[in-house]
DNA sequence: ACGTTGTGCGCAAACGGTTGCGCACAATGC
DNA sequence: GCATTGTGCGCAACCGTTTGCGCACAACGT
């Protein structure tokens, strides 16, 4: 409870000035040498650790960054943001932390949040609800940079990183084609969302690729709620010609799916092979495992955009900031198989 | 880029003094309707904010707290920091986030940066590896209080916040028993750590009191690897009578032991049924999902630890802090069951 | 002996606010 | 008419640290 030794302690001790212990405890040339002795013996007697927070008031910086994410019980978030501290660590930053619970609102006041305690950098994967931006516009009156991971804005005039899902699913259809699928299936996110438009491009462009006819009946959508999925399924198993695969958003659905085909007396990657987005760890406990997923490394994507960020504030420091580069960091895909799949239906 | 407006600016601009303006806009008695009106009405036209580091500088507080976890990856840890976040909010804190991935060194410099950051409270669950608290003593002398949350430390003279798990095992026992299970086996976990002492004890307790015998050749324990819970698995199902139930540790050992437990032909939750600590989502995907499970709300610890934390600094702002009172919080957990079990072996 | 250069250190401002105290003036009471 | 009380505001210190500048003194060259 007695305070804490300050610099100004150590001066008074010493009889000497506030700036000589200052600049004895930096190393400064211009200090004696025995004067820097008995400063850094007392300091060290006494336990005196800086106060960081008044360095980083007059430096005007806070060596933390905010982090604001949808939801961190999904794992890719949680994977997401350990990728984020570990960079950070190197860098001698801390995590502020924040969650939208994919609510624009709530989006907004993390960012507030945020802004209040002056964060050095954002780092952010917009919620499901985001179309407008002024709440992290308005950060730039702070001159705090942000970062976009994930789910990025449309916006140009962003640094991002992301995974390249157009690519993912085209892989994901090749996997299907070469393992003599045909009739593949697709039960997509809501169609307003970036990673929903860019796996139907994927899907279309992959199908085309491989000179089959896309069937928009084969395509169906889920708003990520159990029921929702379990409706593009009933669709997708009333066709007069049931699927041979299905393409599923990702790993949530995927299970929603393959448990509602079980129910309904499909056997599940046999009669009709799953395959999906996300390779959740968890998954291979599933009655149902995918066959197929996408990883969309989320620990990479976190890190690069903890780099970019550092890059960012390095810069500035230096002041070299360019404000007209935009840092777009596009990670590839992988597509991780299980197992090769009982060949069927040829 | 230009300069945020402060209240200095706005007491040149008006020709008044800055602790006018401070006043001012804090509302203070003593100052002039007119005069108030002027600054107020100035400062919302610069869109004037106050600086909170400035202000937490003087005040030697934060507005924020710590968290440190083991991993975010743990639905466990997740949910827990959900209700944490929750509870912040109201208070209008932030949380500086920091995991120690089980390691005792991480753990140290998880804290270390805390400190460092000046946070107004920490809330912590321990590493694994945790023996000795010094990393955490350590924080008394910058009086940054601790709340501990699930693994809490064994010393009396500490806040914290758990869920019984003792009580918790004597009930699932206790419903085995209802439903006709007498042969119980147990996974549980290593030794050293106390959740396994408290189940153990639970698990010894409950047995005993349906009249039972205690019979050690059940009991296994698990390093919780999944190699090491196959081990455990292996010699129960090599004993000659093989057990009728088996508890096991959390979910994540249930999924290596029923797992194993298929591989070996064992119909599992019919010829042996299963059932498990955590209560995590995800089971009831699973191939196995166990037939009843504790649920040990980290969503509402994570609640009370805050709520905790807020009153600790409540209660220090209001110098009516006694250091000697100790906050313990003892939730008590509950028993989900998922389906009543096939009756057996009757 | 005098200017130059180097060395060791202190003064004071600055970061952006808050706050106790005091001062000047007006209104009030008697 | 004079003391009292209230009103409106400014001065200056303070939180803990950094840093530009300047001062005093010594060592040096010539």
């Amino acid at each position: 409870m007695d305070k804490l030794p300050t610099i100004k302690e150590i001066a008074i001790r010493l009889n000497v000035s506030v700036s000589t212990v200052s600049r004895a405890l930096s190393n400064h040339p211009r200090i004696g040498l025995g004067t820097k002795e008995r400063v850094q013996q007392l300091a060290k007697e006494l336990g005196y650790e800086p106060n960081t927070q008044a360095i980083f008031f007059k430096q005007k910086k806070t060596h933390v960054i905010g982090v604001i994410i949808p939801y961190i019980r999904e794992d890719f978030f949680s994977q997401a943001i350990s990728g984020i501290e570990s960079a950070a660590i190197e860098h001698e930053y801390t995590i502020l932390f924040g969650q939208s619970y994919d609510e624009l609102e709530r989006e907004i006041k993390a960012v507030a949040a945020m802004k209040k305690q002056r964060v050095d950098g954002l780092i952010i994967s917009l919620s499901k609800e985001t179309n407008k931006y002024n709440h992290l516009e308005a950060l730039k009156k702070y001159d705090i940079p942000v970062v976009y991971f994930d789910r990025v804005p449309t916006m140009t005039d962003s640094h991002k990183v992301f995974c390249n899902l157009y690519k993912g699913t085209i892989e994901l259809v090749g996997w299907l084609f070469n393992n003599g699928y045909r009739n593949i299936a697709f039960i997509n996110g809501p169609d307003k969302l970036r990673a929903s438009k860019e796996r139907l491009k994927g899907y279309i462009d992959g199908i085309s690729k491989h000179q089959l006819k896309v069937d928009m009946q084969l395509v169906e959508t889920t708003d990520l709620s159990k029921e929702g999925t379990e409706m593009a399924m009933k669709k997708l198993l009333n066709l007069k010609k049931l699927p041979q695969a299905i393409i599923t958003f990702n790993d949530y659905v995927h299970m929603d799916a393959t448990q509602y085909a079980a129910k309904n007396n499909i056997a599940v990657n046999k009669h009709i092979i799953f395959v999906s987005f996300a390779n959740l760890p968890i998954t291979s406990y599933t009655a149902f495992p995918p066959l197929a997923s996408i990883e969309q490394h989320p620990y990479r994507q976190g890190e690069k955009a903890m780099d970019i960020l550092m890059t960012i504030l390095k810069n500035k420091d230096a002041q070299e900031s360019d404000p007209d580069i935009y840092y777009t960091e596009e990670l590839a895909p992988s597509l991780v198989a299980y197992k090769q799949p009982a060949m069927h239906g040829l």
